[in-house]
RNA sequence: GGGCCGCUAGCUCAAUGGCAGAGCUGCGGACUUUUAAUCCGUAGGUUCAGGGUUCGAAUCCCUGGCGGCCCA
């Protein structure tokens, strides 16, 4: 065996963005020493760009900044294929949209109601909003202007004069049927994010052609190549509309290379050295692996460093699965946790990790666990793992992103907002309370957080778990209390005014069961004291909200109010 | 039927062939205060099973099991 000499240059802790910047830089440098470094997604807009697409995004967009941070060029391209076919008709549009089957997505009517001029700018515009809170900078690309500008004119007829090589390297890999266009394929489509994984790949009675027109009568893709000159570039098809003609493709700008072709011809075309795909992309004859021999054998590119990254799930939802009838989008998440955290979920798991993002309960450590992270970072006390993924989530090469000034625990603020129902001036008086030697002056210092914990209430917590304060008296349970309990409840409400504060409140929900056993108000708990204590807030719960437990009883009864208190007590 | 990924503490996950570790939960304690608040401490392991390689395996190889995703 020979001495090895294996020459460490990477730290051996580093995380994997850095590890991914490490073998792009050098790929890249393979290639093409000094040029910008291209990193890229692509993305479907035929429906709602979920947060297992936006993986996708963020795999390119973490290790792009990493590189611009170690002073690189570096640029990320959004492929918007929204040249793509329209499928299938989502469940809850008007079925009439079935009509427009097969017509690219810019083509498409937007649903109803929608202030975009076409399908694919529907789905567009949320993501690029959430893009631009998410601090993600790219380069957008629409797969309708390339192709319909000509500008990949010289690659189309290279395809074609090269049909014979692509269709030998996808022969290695067809397994039976050469047909296998299937109508329920995009579900699997819309789980990803890098295209269809399983489309028709152009195989044909006439021969085998690589493009595929959409027809000029109506619009569809539901056209057949029957013959093409290589010489004149004359290509005749026909359509399923009735319609058949020929066309020059050196002049034809309505259509577009087949999946498996297409994408290869654009990593050549951008010279991608970085994009990740779905795990659906890791089997053999997957348009990952069959773009690797095409775009080498027919486009003289080199395929991209690409990982498989995994399943991002969700935790919870309460009502949006049903109303919205999928999954949600990082616009959605963007309602309920700010950018940073969102982030940093997916800067912390490595790409074939599975990993979940709660919208349930879950969010609250989630968020505690941010905090605790941010605090670590801040004293310098997280070790170097934590604090790189802390450093991708809070900012990018080009600066931090917005933070709430007073980050006040999220489990806290949604507590307190169920409570108040979010009205503001309560809301107010009790975080001024919550830390009374620097109370807050106004609620925007724990904005945008507090906005986001209200919307996580009122959005994804189900009724049943909410605090619903009751509206009028329990009559019945008031009627069959005993003398001691009644005389609690006085106590209590003769000591409202006087004891008005957090504090003062405080005071009094545990002094009262002392009174009542005729102890001073500072005795230590005994453990008889304390069983009456439990009792008694439990009778409170009882009567303010139906049940024996909830938010803890100074920050009710302040959010509830005193007359209201009294009445519902039944004083 | 095929492919990919995963399986480590009750839960979520680290440990890139070299002493199995964190957070949360739990348990114990503190704060005049047992709540849906805060702080401190502490427990917790046949690393899915079996075999192999190695001085040494959670890690590499083989077989099997279970789970997730995808394709057919």
């Amino acid at each position: 065996m020979r001495k090895e000499v294996q020459v460490v240059a990477q730290s051996t802790d580093a995380d994997w963005v850095s590890r991914f910047a490490d073998e792009v830089i050098a790929e890249a440098e393979r290639r093409a020493p000094g040029k910008t470094i291209v990193c890229a997604s692509g993305l479907s807009p035929s429906g709602p760009i979920h947060l297992g697409n936006l993986r996708e995004v963020m795999t390119p967009h973490l290790v792009a900044d990493e590189i611009r941070r170690r002073g690189h060029d570096a640029v990320h391209i959004i492929s918007w294929d929204d040249y793509d076919r329209f499928r299938k008709v989502p469940a809850g549009i008007d079925p009439s949209w079935a009509e427009h089957i097969g017509k690219p997505l810019t083509s498409v009517p937007a649903p109803a109601g929608s202030e975009y001029p076409n399908w694919a700018e529907h789905f567009k515009a949320p993501m690029i909003a959430a893009l631009a809170e998410l601090g993600v900078e790219f380069r957008g690309i629409s797969q309708t202007e390339m192709y319909t500008s000509g500008a990949y004119r010289e690659q189309i007829l290279l395809a074609m004069r090269e049909r014979n090589t692509i269709d030998t390297v996808l022969d290695r890999y067809r397994t039976k049927k050469p047909a296998k266009v299937s109508a329920d394929e995009d579900e699997a489509a819309a789980a990803e994010g890098s295209g269809a994984a399983g489309e028709d790949d152009g195989k044909a009675a006439a021969g085998y052609f690589p493009y595929k027109p959409y027809c000029s009568v109506c619009e569809r893709d539901l056209t057949t190549v029957t013959a093409y000159d290589e010489a004149s570039t004359e290509l005749a098809y026909t359509c399923q509309c009735g319609h058949s003609e020929t066309v020059k493709l050196s002049e034809h700008n309505r259509g577009k290379l087949v999946w498996k072709v297409d994408w290869p011809m654009r990593w050549a075309y951008e010279g991608v050295v970085f994009e990740p795909s779905g795990v659906d992309h890791s089997s053999p004859g997957s348009s990952f692996q069959v773009g690797g021999q095409i775009v080498g054998e027919v486009f003289g590119g080199k395929q991209p460093i690409g990982p498989m990254y995994a399943f991002v799930g969700i935790s919870g939802m309460a009502k949006m699965s049903s109303s919205k009838g999928g999954v949600p989008t990082a616009a959605d998440a963007l309602q309920i946790m700010e950018a940073p955290l969102l982030r940093w979920l997916y800067a912390r798991r490595k790409p074939n990790q599975s990993f979940k993002i709660a919208f349930d309960q879950e969010i609250q450590r989630t968020y505690d666990e941010w905090d605790v992270l941010t605090r670590k970072v801040t004293e310098g006390t997280a070790n170097e793992a934590d604090t790189s993924s802390y450093g991708r989530a809070a900012g990018t090469a080009t600066g931090p992103l917005p933070v709430t000034p007073r980050p006040l625990p999220y489990r806290t603020l949604a507590s307190i907002v169920d409570i108040t129902t979010g009205q503001d001036e309560q809301t107010l008086r009790i975080l001024r309370d919550l830390d009374p030697a620097d109370p807050i002056t106004s609620l925007d210092e724990a904005r945008p957080r507090l906005d986001l914990a209200q919307h996580w209430i009122t959005t994804q917590v189900p009724a049943d778990q909410r605090t619903q304060v009751r509206e009028e008296a329990d009559k019945e349970l008031l009627d069959s209390l005993g003398d001691t309990q009644r005389e609690s409840l006085r106590l209590l409400a003769e000591g409202l005014d006087e004891h008005w504060s957090l504090d003062g409140l405080t005071t009094l929900v545990y002094g009262v069961p002392k009174i009542q056993a005729g102890l001073p108000a500072d005795t230590k708990p005994t453990p008889e004291l304390k069983v009456a204590q439990r009792n008694f807030f439990a009778l409170l719960y009882t009567l303010l909200v139906s049940r024996d437990t909830g938010p803890r009883l100074p920050t009710l009864l302040l959010a509830v109010g005193a007359d209201r208190v009294r009445r519902l007590l039944g004083q």
